[in-house]
DNA sequence: CTGTTAGCGCATTCAG
DNA sequence: CTGAATGCGCTAACAG
């Protein structure tokens, strides 16, 4: 009864099995450091036969290192952060990470308790949307030591690494491109602004833009981001008798609605009214009309992002902010005036 | 040169802190058993001070419990399955697990291949789309003894517990709808079937509404899930100059390029066309005209999902297959013949 | 090339 | 109510 239980389990009862110590067995296990053919072969065949698979808890408690990676976003539900997903994880995926997504619902606090949880989870390192949130985010991320990037924004004087664009820069390029169109009655239909810096920055390059073209007069409004947002706000227009020249959808969702409802009240796009998307989502090359986009380098971002933290948790490369470019696609739903 | 290192770590540097023992320490974190209000407060101070954070793979490794659970779905680009992970990592977070999320590219080899990336990386459950996979999957997932569910389909007489809705009766649901309306010429739009059972369903269920139905005469057209295919399908109508009465779209996107190209075209919906989504999503509410679909019961799904595998994870509950009705929205896009 | 030996950080009997 | 001791399964020196 002071025997030693005859039923090792993990590494230990292949370990037996194959006639090697466990030291062999996870050599083989990780291709590391040289090992017989035949003893591999034994291991293997030990392996194979036992079904056995290392486990992650234990590895990861040997060698400090779990090989996952967090993004906390605000919802999978907008197209653009589910693309940016899409990607991540296959750039992730391919360099051996997993993905574990968490979201907050554009809540300050929900986001600093989801990256505590990933945190606690062992994320190696977590991206977050935005550069703005609660004050303590950065703290609590930097004080765990684990690696963060703030994307979908560029802010090279930021302490923490950015991985985006210029929101403010992108929006005043979108309203300079329609004031060079010749429109100067611009409208601007954004979404809340609470728990979402992006959203904000742009509305400030709007402004910015408006300002330094003093015949540009704009009108800006706010709603939940979906097709329905668009669809009432040109139901509004036209029955107060009253369209402006361009509007410019600071999520294509908005455009969408504007088209349907457009084509409802018989709305000529672009001669009555220019729209203008902001994310250039597939569906805009096929719209009718076909939506004039500044199109978001969200795919870029998302390999650039992935690349870089992989980089920084192999190799230990720095994690060096980056801008991404955005281009305008000129399509068929604006106009010269 | 002795003495222990004096910098212990991890849940002995609080231990010692506190002045108590790691056990101790374990407790208050965990809320369990008794402990006197003074030492708690002593242990959560030291805490806070240093603060500390539990190894989640040290814990791992104790409790046998990762708390974490993946979803192999064929992409995030699809908004359908970026709906459903949203109302997943939803209702899983509420409960304190950890969603990761893997893509496989309707690809077999690939799922097989993510579904035992997650096995390694320990998750404690594993959500997979469809039922049909490479023979290989649930082998592999039922020899790891980690509980996993098909999701997007109902299949009471699998072995493995499906939570979803029966495809092929709700495709031929669609087409009867269709046919009620008077349509007779019906064209069917569908994404490619390889790695995608659910498709495949759909279109089993759509010929066997045709064959019910002598009336019927079925065209399937087959092109990659996006507007696109939509908006060229309707094209090619158009130009052979033979409309069929109506087009029944397994995935909505597909209803959205025949809008546009409808709208670019003069063709009236549904005047000239019936056009019928399959999903439900949220923009089919407001377009022009407003889509009838077939209502993917999606949120439910994903709710219902969750709480199987938690209720599995956390009571020992079996995990119960669930079949979800879809609703019919009439809307707009198709008339009575 | 391979085995031995320590931990990794935490939870958990079992005593007290 | 609290502490000491043991082990979860694996990796990583260090010998040999």
């Amino acid at each position: 009864m002071d025997q030693p239980n005859d039923s090792p389990s993990g590494i230990r009862q292949i370990a037996r099995q194959a006639g090697v110590s466990t030291a062999t067995v996870s050599r083989v296990l990780n291709g590391s450091a040289r090992v017989s053919d035949d003893t591999r072969a034994r291991v293997l065949k030990a392996v194979t036969q036992h079904n056995y698979r290392p486990n992650a808890a234990a590895k990861a408690l040997a060698t400090r290192r779990t090989r996952t990676v967090a993004a906390v976003i605000p919802t999978l539900e907008h197209s653009i952060f589910a693309k940016f997903m899409n990607v991540l994880e296959d750039e992730l995926a391919a360099a051996g990470y997993s993905l574990v997504i968490a979201t907050h619902r554009f809540d300050y606090r929900s986001e600093l308790k989801r990256c505590s949880d990933v945190l606690h989870l062992g994320a190696e390192a977590v991206i977050v949307s935005g550069a703005d949130h609660d004050p303590e985010l950065p703290t609590l991320l930097a004080t765990a030591n684990v690696p963060f990037v703030y994307t979908s924004v560029y802010a090279p004087d930021s302490a923490v690494p950015t991985f985006g664009y210029n929101n403010s820069r992108l929006a005043s390029d979108a309203v300079a491109h329609l004031a060079a169109l010749g429109h100067q009655d611009i409208a601007v239909l954004h979404g809340p602004t609470a728990a979402n810096d992006r959203m904000r920055h742009r509305l400030i390059g709007v402004r910015d833009a408006a300002q330094r073209n003093p015949a540009i007069t704009l009108t800006e409004i706010e709603s939940p981001i979906g097709a329905a947002g668009g669809a009432e706000q040109l139901a509004a227009w036209v029955e107060s008798g009253r369209l402006p020249d361009a509007c410019l959808c600071l999520a294509d969702v908005y455009a969408l609605g504007i088209l349907h409802e457009a084509q409802r009240r018989a709305i000529r796009i672009p001669d009555e009214l220019s729209v203008m998307g902001f994310e250039n989502l597939d569906w805009t090359a096929n719209s009718a009309p076909r939506l004039t986009c500044l199109s978001l380098p969200t795919v870029e971002m998302g390999q650039a992002t992935a690349r870089g933290i992989i980089a920084h948790l192999d190799d230990g490369q720095p994690l060096a902010d980056a801008d991404f470019a955005a281009t305008i696609v000129e399509r068929e739903s604006t106009r010269q005036r």
